[in-house]
DNA sequence: TATGTTACATAACATTTGTTATACAATATA
DNA sequence: TATATTGTATAACAAATGTTATGTAACATA
């Protein structure tokens, strides 16, 4: 019934994504998209009714990188996947993660209600955590959890010593789950 | 010369130091000040240059207020000291402590170059990290500074238990610091 | 007391940003 | 081919915000 569409939602949420990845979400702005794009702001309105919705759909694609992220991760180990992917997260998108563990509905809010029971049901299988309680367990995952987030964040801050590959991040992670498993087992006895 | 002067420096960056800690930093304006102190925003401009200048006068109020808080603690050991004062700025000034962590010129700059190597220094004098290197010193310092960001986000965040006091957050702290030195005591053997 | 200085209130200005009105051109359909 | 529809560009509008111009009143000094 009309014209060709010459913009899509998805170029339109690619051009928001790069500016939130480059200059942080709070400097995405309407003319600064359509300048990307190389259009005017027109083609936005069309596609979305207002700024909030569009930001909803960013967040919908930071989500979907994330979930992306965990996805290529199989070791077989949910919290080693887990910490690599959420490490991969704080470098490749330092200035979104940042964003994200600053603002109040992140991508973690559900953790308590939907991830952790998973995972305490992954530990309970796992012949290196035999014979630990329920409760010992909840301690050992919050350590680990605490510490994958310190480490996330100093690796999006870039506190962390620059010549560390990935590697050597997730080396650390390893090793203090080792640290907090070697000693609940040790207290325990 | 002229009138007295109705309003300070200070009540000034009160005023801001309040938006700052409710709406945070990047929602501080002239005007909210203004409002804030009943008046105009001509005594702001009285008292600062341009708002780059207020808003470096009030980086310089959050420094002092961890200053403060730092030396509000002294209990012998530099960890458990800075780990209670960082915990208590992430939990009393939760919004500030989000900003700081957000932003690139974080409080934290030169921790590198000058406060980790008092630590360090502060660790070899320390009985229970005896026979440790500079090396295996500098791991355990590494790890405990991850877990101590980690825990301190998380209780800005409020992604910790409710019930948890500061008293259990200490804990928790004192009790991965164990971990890691126990450890790294086992597998040096 | 008279005068110059200056802190403050008020209002205006410039810029930024989200949004909308208008005009035009492209496209499907009769 | 003629017409209605709709995507796009342009420009304008409204609100927010940093800043400044202007007038007024208070205060020190002569």
């Amino acid at each position: 019934m009309g014209p060709k569409n010459k913009f899509t939602k998805e170029q339109i949420i690619d051009a928001a994504f790069e500016i939130a990845q480059t200059e942080g979400i709070n400097n995405i702005t309407m003319r600064k998209i359509a300048e990307r794009m190389g259009s005017s702001v027109a083609p936005i309105y069309v596609n979305f009714q207002h700024i909030g919705e569009l930001m909803e759909s960013l967040k919908e694609r930071i989500l979907s990188i994330g979930q992306q992220l965990l996805s290529e991760e199989s070791s077989g180990n949910p919290f080693y996947d887990m910490g690599k992917a959420s490490l991969r997260f704080a470098i490749e998108y330092s200035v979104l993660f940042r964003d994200l563990v600053m603002s109040d509905n992140s991508y973690m809010q559900n953790y308590d209600e939907e991830v952790a029971p998973v995972l305490i049901e992954e530990m309970k299988k796992d012949p290196e955590l035999e014979g630990f309680t329920e409760d010992e367990l909840k301690t050992i995952l919050l350590k680990m959890r605490i510490f994958q987030i310190g480490l996330s964040i100093m690796a999006a801050k870039g506190s962390l010593p620059q010549n560390y590959e990935i590697q050597d991040l997730m080396d650390i992670l390893s090793s203090a789950a080792d640290d907090v498993i070697q000693s609940a087992r040790l207290n325990k006895k």
